[in-house]
DNA sequence: GACCAGATTGTCT
DNA sequence: GACAATCTGGTCA
């Protein structure tokens, strides 16, 4: 069962606290992949000037104002993709970006799209998660409480949340959004 | 394990 | 024309 859109209907960090344990998961042509989510961080519209929506909407940000619920997918540095989960409202621009995945189901989909078999390496990261799970520019405003790309409750066992800086950012580096599980093997860095 | 340079392109000024 | 919400593979230890 999906989550629903109620549930990223609200503030933003609080949001980013709760997807810590879902999963997110992808059915694609080639199989199904899915990851429990374990490090995440929150991008705000006001006081946020390292958020895309900082300045306004443009066609590349223009998903971050939609629905909540929706994918944001970004392209940068030339050869990466982020996966981000629109919050609060339309029209606010405001979103979670999805930092690290614990691999879950269709590892080896995984393994053979990341040419890689070390399983921490498979998704401890934004842009190597969006390469495990196939997400790409087609993913860009999709809807997330619906399939093929959904987020979904999970039960994981009880886990501490460290709240942190948020990383690969230069400005507003001092604000403590960056949430994710206390000792997991899986987080993108310390 | 820590540190560093290079890749490579869409987007905004 | 500068830069970016990053990753990889190299070196050195």
């Amino acid at each position: 069962m999906p989550l629903p859109r109620a549930f990223f209907a609200r503030p933003t960090p609080l949001v980013a606290q709760e997807l810590l344990g879902k999963v997110l998961s992808h059915h694609t042509d080639e199989g199904d992949c899915s990851g429990i989510i374990v490090e995440t961080e929150a991008y705000l519209s006001e006081g946020d000037p390292s958020a895309h929506s900082h300045r306004g909407l443009t066609p590349r940000n223009q998903a971050m104002f939609g629905p909540p619920g929706h994918a944001y997918v970004y392209f940068t540095y030339g050869m990466h993709f982020c996966f981000n989960v629109v919050t609060r409202e339309k029209g606010i621009g405001e979103a979670v970006l999805i930092r690290a995945l614990q691999p879950l189901t269709g590892i080896d989909l995984m393994k053979a799209r990341r040419k890689m078999d070390n399983p921490k390496l498979l998704a401890s990261g934004p842009a190597r998660l969006c390469q495990a799970l196939a997400i790409g520019r087609e993913q860009n405003g999709c809807d997330l409480t619906q399939v093929p790309l959904t987020i979904e409750e999970h039960t994981v066992a009880p886990f501490e949340m460290i709240v942190t800086t948020r990383i690969g950012i230069s400005v507003a580096q001092d604000l403590p959004l960056r949430y994710y599980i206390k000792d997991n093997p899986y987080v993108s860095k310390k």
